[in-house]
DNA sequence: AATCGTACCTGGCTGC
DNA sequence: TGCAGCCAGGTACGAT
């Protein structure tokens, strides 16, 4: 389900539902969502007494800060957090709710994951950076940790298509199939384009175009396509702005070219034939 | 070493 | 109505 805007979302949600909170308990019930080689009771104890200090994110991961140490959730396509509080507990937990979080208050927090492919791992102490490192993610586009000089030299050591090597989260965090495709229309650049074949102007433009796009879903609260919510249960607003992601068929808002849809190593590709250049 | 296909899951929609 | 087939905001891992 979600790119960056809609992690930045859920996790602000979560700032206000659940910082100071400590766990009682957590029961599991599809336990490939957490992952551990611990026996699960044994994870679960590691987190008992902790409390939940501040939340943050690192790309498309959402970060639970505890008093000890880290919980790393992953989201992947559809995972979502709902908040009870303890007068409002569901009688029945809902069908794809897959990990509950139980306070010392009473309320809870649930894990519901329709296709159950998100993840939920806890981290030794506070220093994520290792974890991050090992898995080759890129810096934050919001950030200045993201220097056009090092974008333009990722771009030149790869011959791959522009598209799936910003999916790959090495060059930059946190594009998704949708602000991907968003981010190389405003940039005018075509999906297929090789990357070490960008020019410089072309480079910028996408540097450029990643920043403004993140930043304004983001302050849009994220895109709602199909069932995205954020913990407060709010839909995004972006997906009013998408100028391509789901409009295949319909004029370009740059020159009327109808859009077309394409796969790109398996995604869904939206991009007008136009105005974005091979 | 880098890149690609496939697995992981369920449900909604389309078309026969 | 029923059902097969395709599609979906992502990543990890094995094959090439």
């Amino acid at each position: 389900m979600p790119e960056l805007p809609e992690v930045e979302a859920v996790k602000r949600g979560l700032n206000q539902l659940v910082l100071g909170k400590t766990i009682k308990d957590i029961q599991i019930y599809w336990p490939r969502i957490i992952t551990t080689d611990l026996a699960l009771d044994q994870w679960v104890a590691l987190l008992q007494g902790q409390r939940i200090e501040a939340m943050d994110r690192r790309g498309k991961y959402i970060l639970f800060i505890l008093s000890q140490d880290t919980l790393v959730s992953h989201l992947r396509m559809e995972g979502k957090y709902l908040f009870y509080p303890a007068n409002q507990l569901p009688i029945n937990k809902e069908k794809h709710t897959h990990v509950r979080f139980i306070f010392t208050d009473g309320n809870e927090l649930h894990y519901h994951d329709v296709r159950k492919f998100g993840r939920i791992q806890l981290l030794d102490g506070h220093d994520v950076s290792p974890y991050f490192q090992a898995k080759g993610l890129g810096p934050e586009p919001l950030s200045n940790e993201f220097q056009l000089a090092d974008f333009r030299w990722g771009l030149a050591g790869s011959s791959r298509s522009i598209k799936p090597l910003l999916l790959d989260q090495s060059l930059v965090v946190g594009l998704g199939n949708i602000y991907v495709d968003e981010v190389l229309f405003l940039a005018q650049i075509h999906p297929l384009k090789p990357a070490n074949q960008l020019t410089e102007s072309e480079s910028k433009a996408l540097f450029e175009a990643i920043g403004r796009i993140l930043a304004q879903a983001v302050e849009a609260g994220g895109s709602t396509i199909r069932t995205y919510r954020n913990s407060l249960g709010e839909a995004g607003k972006f997906q009013q702005d998408l100028k391509v992601y789901g409009q295949a068929g319909r004029p370009c808002p740059r020159c009327g070219t109808e859009l077309v849809k394409i796969r790109v190593q398996q995604r869904g590709t939206h991009y007008c034939p136009s105005c974005q250049h091979l």
